[in-house]
DNA sequence: GTCTATACTCGGATAGAC
DNA sequence: GTCTATCCGAGTATAGAC
């Protein structure tokens, strides 16, 4: 319910729902968060939260999926990028703000733990979220390569995938090391694809 | 209990019954798996598996750390090698070995997670582990570089960091797409911190 | 060391009134 | 749409017998 969205009134405050459990989770972290906590952060009985979704799990990842739409909100180029330059300065915005809000990469490495379950809601969210991204920064990590950017060895889909990798990963570690450089971490792997010589790869 | 190991029977049964979940979970994929659950394939009733374990919490994360033995027990090079060569072939095989066992690589992913509580005992784990891993990885990088088969430019920590950060990423891609090539993955970063021209990168 | 039994907690789901 | 109330299940932890 709530679902195929009946009334404006209740999309609407679906939407603000959302926002304000994603500040919570930001701000106070999550260590398995219950709903009833969710719901009075929002105003409401744990019942009458739950009237606008379908279960907890179902809460969690459109929580996270709350965060992405906010996230590209401010920063379409993170995923769609004119050239390498844009795609690299654009994504690695986006890195260091996350990388500064603990309590998303914890729901976001949780969820995704849970997404092995192909019932899970998580599954289809990172099943999607994760082709959609690496085909973007495919189509980009080609466009750069054909202009001569990018190493002419590497195959872009696989460029693409490593990103994705380096990115989730150092979100694992970023748990256990809070205060580890991500972004840094990026970077390298950035220089590492570029074509020696060309951009701020150069150094050797 | 059973932590200063008593007597030899008690880990011997500890070591015994460590051996046999990480089979179950192997096996049977880990969704939420109960100590109940383990305890039956054991023989033991859960009150009697927990007899060895402070906790259901510590004894999933001594799973792990018994992966890891069972690991290293037979691929030694994978973390300790004499060139790079051999850790990239030593830690290949173990990385397609436990890409085909997903309940091992869901249960990392969780506890994962769950590091990011600092009283979680697998915070602690993950801590360490991922601190040992990368020292020994960056000590044969830096040999590696001074031998010019790594790119001069790169920084051998950095390297090591981002080996471990694609390994992890991979692992969480590996959740939603089984299929998933990982060993390959993990060879394009090896191709992209080799000196161009030095052993398998040559390309483009 | 191991079992049986139980106690207790947590938290998600649902029914039904308003 | 929202609340109150309740239910119910899961699952860990523990007490105490053998």
């Amino acid at each position: 319910m709530a679902r195929r969205g009946s009334y404006a009134k209740g999309i609407a405050k679906r939407e603000e729902i959302l926002r304000t459990a994603l500040a919570v989770v930001a701000r106070e972290g999550y260590h398995g968060a219950s709903v009833k906590e969710l719901a009075e952060a929002v105003g409401l009985s744990q019942a009458g939260l739950l009237h606008y979704f379908d279960s907890k799990d179902e809460l969690f990842v459109e929580i996270l999926r709350t965060r992405d739409e906010v996230d590209m909100a401010g920063h379409a180029e993170a995923v769609q990028a004119a050239d390498l330059a844009e795609l690299r300065t654009g994504y690695l915005e986006v890195v260091r703000h996350n990388a500064r809000v603990p309590g998303l990469v914890e729901l976001f490495t949780r969820l995704a733990a849970d997404s092995a379950n192909p019932e899970h809601p998580s599954r289809a969210f990172f099943s999607e979220r994760g082709a959609d991204l690496r085909d973007r920064w495919a189509d980009t990590i080609a466009e750069a390569q054909a202009a001569g950017q990018v190493r002419a060895g590497i195959d872009p889909a696989l460029a693409a995938r490593l990103l994705q990798a380096v990115s989730d990963g150092a979100q694992m570690q970023l748990l256990v090391e809070p205060e580890l450089d991500m972004a840094h971490l990026i970077e390298t792997l950035f220089d590492l694809m570029q074509e020696p010589g060309a951009g701020p790869a150069a150094g050797g």
